[in-house]
DNA sequence: AAAGGAAATTAACAAAAGTTAATTTCATCC
DNA sequence: GGATGAAATTAACTTTTGTTAATTTCCTTT
């Protein structure tokens, strides 16, 4: 049994027998570091749980450089919001920074099935609710927090995450430059030896 | 016949008779401009549809200075995600900018009546899926946009509603000072002056 | 019309971030 | 183990923002 069965059997109180319908359409994976899981102009409305690696969504802005939206990880789902929301082709790119296992899913599929089993709805509506606020918690740090306070919070709260991702995609996150950030780290670590 | 009833059956597709029980629940809500609707600690879990006015969600920072997270309009929906999604007590005040006119329901009882009528279920999906979709939109600004970029891209879409609040809460929305955004309004006119 | 008060603008200076380029670190490949 | 190349840091300089305070604008109230 999958870590996403078993996350889904204690989230739906649902026998494992009627996931049957929902398990058949689901398909496992792999991607290989650096390789690209949706591209920018793709239309295909596909999701999928992450059960090991991560996965950087950006893009190129005007100017030329690579901005980072988010990142995901173990336990997360990714898809393209562009194509499952609006039904326009992704505008971002959805690449594994590091070797990815997934299982994917079809969103319309998906779609099909919970419209038959309505007792699975609830699924759903915790998964998006988990997604809005997590977008929610980051609209947030940009509104309440100083560039360097939301560094100190991405530390705080998923060290382990900021360890295994270049800095250069950490900063694009936040909104910054990679210099700046060099220096936000610089300004920490001082702190840290003048004032204990 | 309520502007809400048309939207959810425009929506829904479901015929009036099938909403009863739905809107047996709601109740409409008035407020007085600076009035709050929702305050920081509150623990009622309601929502509201926005028939006329303007909601703006703000807390205060460490430093003392508010913080607005968002402003919410007529066709919007808004609560407090802290108590819906997380069960906490709210961290947002939530306070009417303009007189506002709102239908109201409670989180609870309307989770009830989806139970019971799961072909409602779609509306909370529609919903939710708008809700996620207008918070990536934000993330999105704060990423690939420059300060200056992200006020004109709030005039270009939301002139209306800009036009309607002062510019100190815009500000704040876009995470900056107010005389930072009163010398970005300088520079968008100057521009405008000599390079038409 | 005058007064009062909040919001917006302006000014002056300090702090932080952007930009470009040089330098250093560090992991990887031969 | 030395070469290679990307990432991170540092440096130097410019631009933008933050901060505080004064000034102006504009709306409301009397």
């Amino acid at each position: 049994m999958t870590v996403l069965q078993t996350l889904l059997e204690e989230l739906s109180g649902v026998l494992p027998g009627n996931m049957t319908s929902l398990f058949a359409l689901t398909r496992q994976v792999k991607l290989e570091e650096g390789e690209a899981y949706i591209r920018e102009g793709d239309k295909s409305r596909r999701l999928a749980f992450i059960e090991k690696g991560i996965i950087r969504a950006y893009t190129l802005k005007q100017n030329g450089d690579e901005a980072t939206l988010f990142l995901r990880w173990e336990g997360h789902f990714v898809a393209s919001h562009d194509t499952i929301i609006h039904s326009i082709p992704a505008r971002f790119t959805y690449r594994a920074l590091e070797a990815c296992s997934l299982i994917e899913i079809d969103y319309d599929e998906l779609d099909d099935v919970l419209r038959r089993q309505p007792e699975l709805e609830h699924l759903r509506n915790y998964f998006l609710l988990k997604m809005l606020s997590d977008a929610l918690e980051g609209l947030e740090g940009f509104v309440l927090l100083s560039h360097e306070e939301r560094y100190q919070r991405l530390l705080e709260n998923r060290w382990d995450i900021v360890n295994r991702v270049p800095d250069k995609y950490i900063a694009s996150m936040l909104g910054i430059t990679p210099v700046s950030l060099s220096r936000i780290r610089k300004r920490i670590h001082n702190k840290g030896r003048n004032q204990g």
